[in-house]
DNA sequence: TGTGACGCAAC
RNA sequence: GUUGUUGCGUCACA
């Protein structure tokens, strides 16, 4: 809990000799790809083993200053772009000591409803609160959503509640130097930057924490039945009226007092088994199996995967499936198996069986496709599909026929001698499969 | 029990 | 080309 209390954070501990050990190996597990300087990940162990003291000594002479933020756009799910700014090999491992301490520290502070980017913490535990409070019967929900959160955070707000905690002003102003640290984009470096956490930088999310704590911290005084992860906030109340008093002093709240941006469009109040309540991936439905409801019949409402997250899934499998997919069938084998337990693994029980029935049986056809594709050559189809269905009618003659891939495995000769358990028994893997293991039977 | 390689998910 | 935090999973080594 969070009865011990805020320690010490100096400089000193950060730069302590096991600390930045930590760090440097945080750094190098990542494998991420290098900063401004070029220099990679592999190579920063022996520069920091070449100049021992030099960088801890740069830093308790206040002397260090961090290199530009390397600008990499990347796609968003919803189709726009993600601005990241990558820093320096070298200013990621001195982010990542001070990180080390200050999360240690927070995580004394925080509060027990915020989840995102918390050690011990993870998106179920989230649902699961967000879920006790629905049964409970707070089933309006206001979904909150900041706009550009972690490029909008104000510095000199953070700074002031960093300043609340840390005693130890190197600390405060070694972050603020990385926080002022200067964009890089297509080679040319801007000014110094004067608002926001860059997305990329290892201090950011704890940063951004801390920010919202205030919030957080706002909210249990108020006694609201909140589950926050990162921006990402779930308010749930009794009654619309309810929902819309409290999100109009929160919306205030985060503007003047938090200087945040609340995302007009994204933030909403709806009934908590509306589809467009969207939480960590799950949605909230009352429709669920039968055999689900006699054996939870207390229960109304279930964490189900949303419908975005169901069509994310397949699309990426309809790439990994491609007929023209790249490199050979083992691979894609052992591709198709690893995602499909990776993603079975994370939504386990939130499944509907009958989504799962749906998407294998598409997956299979794509399989068959796939084969049949692959075996090109008449002849071959014919050794291939003799050799999986022995006594097999009417093989040769099917072999031999057109090139219609959708048409032709919906054919008997194809579902049969690749049938289900053909293609299981090869070691294609199927989501009920990835399912079962997952939920450990 | 601990370590490191790969991967999935959330943001 | 893709950074970061966090959680989990699989495999491997001692
Ligand atoms: N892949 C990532 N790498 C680094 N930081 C990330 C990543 N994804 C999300 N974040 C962090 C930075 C974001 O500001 C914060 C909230 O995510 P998100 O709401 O998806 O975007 P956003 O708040 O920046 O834009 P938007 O205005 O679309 O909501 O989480
Ligand atoms: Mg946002």
């Amino acid at each position: 809990m969070s009865s011990e209390t805020f320690g010490e954070i100096t400089l000193e501990r950060i730069l302590a000799r096991g600390n930045l050990m930590q760090a440097l190996k945080k750094v190098e597990a990542n494998k991420g790809s290098c900063g401004v300087d070029g220099m990679e990940t592999s190579e920063l162990r022996a520069y920091f083993k070449s100049n021992p003291g030099k960088l801890t000594e740069q830093i308790l002479q206040g002397t260090f200053k961090p290199s530009p933020i390397r600008r990499v756009y990347i796609p968003k799910d919803n189709g726009e772009q993600r601005p990241l700014g990558i820093p320096t090999v070298i200013d990621r491992f001195v982010q990542q000591a001070i990180a080390l301490v200050l999360s240690e520290e927070y995580e004394k502070i925080f509060v027990d409803h915020s989840y995102g980017f918390r050690p011990n913490r993870d998106c179920r535990q989230a649902v699961r609160r967000a879920m006790e409070h629905i049964r409970e019967g707070y089933e309006w929900v206001i979904d909150i959503d900041l706009r550009k959160f972690f490029d909008t955070v104000n510095h000199d707000f953070l700074v002031q509640l960093l300043s609340r905690r840390i005693r130890d002003g190197r600390v405060i102003s070694l972050i603020h130097k990385f926080l002022r640290a200067p964009i890089s984009e297509e080679g040319k470096v801007g000014k110094a930057n004067r608002l926001g956490c860059p997305q990329g930088g290892v201090i950011s999310p704890v940063c951004a924490n801390v920010v919202l704590h205030e919030l957080d911290i706002k909210l249990r005084e108020k006694n609201m039945r909140a589950c926050r992860y990162a921006d990402d906030a779930v308010i749930f109340c009794k009654s619309r009226k309810a929902a819309e008093r409290a999100l109009k002093w929160i919306k205030k709240f985060i503007e003047s007092k938090l200087h945040l941006r609340v995302n007009e469009d994204k933030t909403k109040i709806l009934k908590v088994g509306s589809p467009d309540v969207q939480f960590l991936g799950f949605s909230f439905t009352t429709k669920v199996s039968k055999a689900k409801k006699m054996k939870f019949p207390q229960y109304r409402y279930f964490p189900t995967v949303h419908v975005k997250k169901r069509k994310k899934l397949k699309e990426s499998l309809r790439i990994l499936l491609d007929r023209r997919a790249r490199g050979g069938i083992d691979r894609i084998k052992r591709k198709l198996r690893l995602k499909l337990r990776g993603w079975a693994n994370y939504f386990k029980k939130a499944v509907p069986i009958s989504w799962v029935q749906d998407l294998d049986s598409w997956i299979r056809r794509r399989v068959r496709q796939l084969l049949w594709k692959q075996w090109k050559k008449p002849a071959n189809r014919y050794r291939e599909l003799k050799l999986r269905w022995n006594k097999a009618p009417n093989v040769e003659k099917f072999a031999y026929s057109s090139n219609r891939y959708w048409h032709i495995v919906t054919c008997r000769p194809l579902q049969t001698g690749l049938s289900n358990n053909v293609l299981e028994s090869e070691g294609w893997y199927s989501l009920e499969k990835a399912l079962r293991t997952a939920s450990g039977t």
